[in-house]
DNA sequence: TTAAATGTATAGGTTATCCTATATATTCAG
DNA sequence: CTGAATATATAGGATAACCTATACATTTAA
């Protein structure tokens, strides 16, 4: 099911969420399920918000209590990194994307 | 330069090395100088032959030294794994490509 | 034959990403 | 007000992915 199994492909997680987050405000939960829906699997509560917390702490997102639930919005420095990261990523693995397109 | 400054994005890297073997043999250097192309930076050896070793010992590739090189083959193991690994990577990353396509 | 260059290997260490398990905070139904 | 449900947080631990530095093996040039 995963495509774990053989080959770890541990990681991109704060770049993931990054991303999401560069799309449109969202709090712990959804961000959890957009990664369901890609991943197959929710990122644990334990692995999700030390993550946010991270990008919080680097001051790439913010968060902002909204009574049960915390929205998180991306800060400038954040699309700036999203933008360069973006970069790196799709010159690092485009072609394993594009060979995908062309079948 | 390298797109990793604000976003870690480790990880990927024996994908992409299985990656690169099913499009052809290849021995250390020539799989570092590959990557290079992409990421921008050779993995240092020792990141490289480390991660080598562990495919070898998953069976996933097998090596034969001819003189001074190993030269690395994907096994039927390692093509049945690549084949799963891709799907889930388009899976999960595909629209950060797309997007970047589009522009 | 020796020195330099090239390719491979290993020892030892750091960190992000993952986990399980538990705890806390807030809302909402009864 | 209480209990259940939802959302967030934290403690503690595992491992892959990276590093630096060093060593070894093979070829090639002098």
């Amino acid at each position: 099911m995963g495509g774990r199994e053989s080959c770890d492909m541990r990681g991109m997680l704060s770049f993931q969420i990054l991303w999401l987050l560069s799309k449109g405000k969202m709090h712990g939960e959804m961000i959890a399920e957009e990664i369901e829906k890609r991943r197959g699997e929710k990122p644990k509560p334990g692995t999700l918000y030390p993550a946010l917390k991270e990008l919080s702490n680097k001051g790439l997102i913010n968060g902002s209590r909204r009574g049960k639930i915390i929205v998180y919005s991306i800060t400038s420095d954040g699309r700036a990194a999203v933008k360069v990261a973006t970069n790196y990523f799709c010159r690092s693995f485009g072609d394993i994307f594009e060979e995908n397109e062309r079948k």
